[in-house]
DNA sequence: GGATCATAAATTGGCGCCAATTTGATTACC
DNA sequence: GGTAATCAAATTGGCGCCAATTTATGATCC
């Protein structure tokens, strides 16, 4: 929703949700797979308290990005192909099946507004960060999904999205794929314009799987 | 998994997970929807110190069981008709798409398994308690769901049954309607068994939205 | 010289206290 | 008699301390 505000790293009082910002420094891969997360460094590097290192540490483990070992620590939890294959292949059954709904809901306004988002993408493929990038596409897919009707699908695939590509980096290996991803994303709002359903469930599993 | 050991309210010294005996309770209806979770009641409800009932209620949050207002408190969280209906909605996506699958890969113990295990629903709809008849139903499922060979999705649509389904009395409302729950199991493992896909998919559709 | 044990440093994790906010009741006032 | 303001009780929530466990280091023994 919000874009980061959080730039500086630790320069306001204010407390802007500490298990937001560690979630951000994993996704923009600050934070790599298997790095221990001491309570101390945590404490410092985001010029918190303990307890509420501690509850967000603990919100993380709920959320599947971190694993804790009794007595030994938390670390950032390390990349498992197979379970990303797994989400991946939830999402694709998720998405080609509701198609069909996001194509009957779209209106012209909703067309534009997806043309919007997915030329923001294509634009900060040239000059943005990572994590900026990895937030224009959640934001597409995010309004994309909403016209299907269904807000708990919308978080829920929100959410096992997060669960598995720890870094966004692993994501995108190159660049030449995140142009390929956004002349997808193009290709996917021209579908929905010409209610080309079965082309639309087409480009959504591709889209999904090589992503 | 594991059924009730905790079924002595608070005896035991030990901590066996604060979180999963409140989460219990709200299953089984002890703790309706509305009830505010006092910290105090609680502390003493399950015997245990205020750091345990808080990291329980803050878990409770992520899974959207309870609903948290800042300076008042926590409370279950209401009942949501069209949630829940969304829920509904995703699991019949999710699972029919997925009936070829587990009908691909269900061997002859894997069906005798799942037939053991509609019995014990049936078995407990005579003489068991609405909890108990909650993780049969949920056992089944989960075997049943775990034959499609994607673990991730075992573990989601666990997650987001219980994210709605607050108290299972509400699910079945009549007896009647158990027991019919109860029949359907058994024609979804014939189903199976006669390796017809397109039943079962439409014995699955109609289990999930009836339910 | 290498391995093992003991000791010390560091880290985790449990626990209780106290301030801030809210709720309910009593009192004064219109 | 009803309403509004004030005060007290209760509840939430932040914070730091200390014990338990683990890890690293160094000394001793084989």
């Amino acid at each position: 929703m919000n874009s980061l505000e959080a730039e500086a790293t630790a320069q306001e009082p204010q407390t802007p949700d500490v298990t937001e910002l560690i979630l951000q420094d994993i996704l923009a891969g600050r934070l790599p797979p298997g790095t221990w997360l001491k309570q101390i460094d945590l404490e410092r590097r985001y010029n918190c308290t303990r307890p509420e290192v501690r509850r967000a540490l603990d919100r993380l483990v709920q959320k599947r990005l971190v694993e804790h070992i009794p007595n030994r620590g938390y670390h950032v939890h390390e990349q498992d192909g197979r379970r990303a294959q797994e989400v991946s292949d939830i999402r694709v059954i998720l998405e080609v099946a509701v198609s069909d709904r996001i194509i009957a809901n779209a209106s012209t306004a909703d067309i534009a507004k997806l043309r919007t988002l997915a030329l923001r993408f294509d634009d900060l493929v040239l000059n943005g960060t990572m994590l900026e990038l990895y937030e224009a596409n959640l934001a597409f897919h995010r309004h994309l999904l909403a016209l299907a009707g269904n807000q708990e699908l919308v978080e829920l695939i929100t959410e096992i999205r997060q669960r598995t590509s720890s870094a966004p980096v692993s994501q995108w290996r190159t660049r030449a794929r995140i142009e390929q991803s956004g002349r997808e994303h193009q290709q996917m709002v021209d579908a929905i314009e010409r209610r080309d359903v079965s082309h639309l469930m087409e480009l959504t599993r591709k889209h999904i799987l090589q992503a």
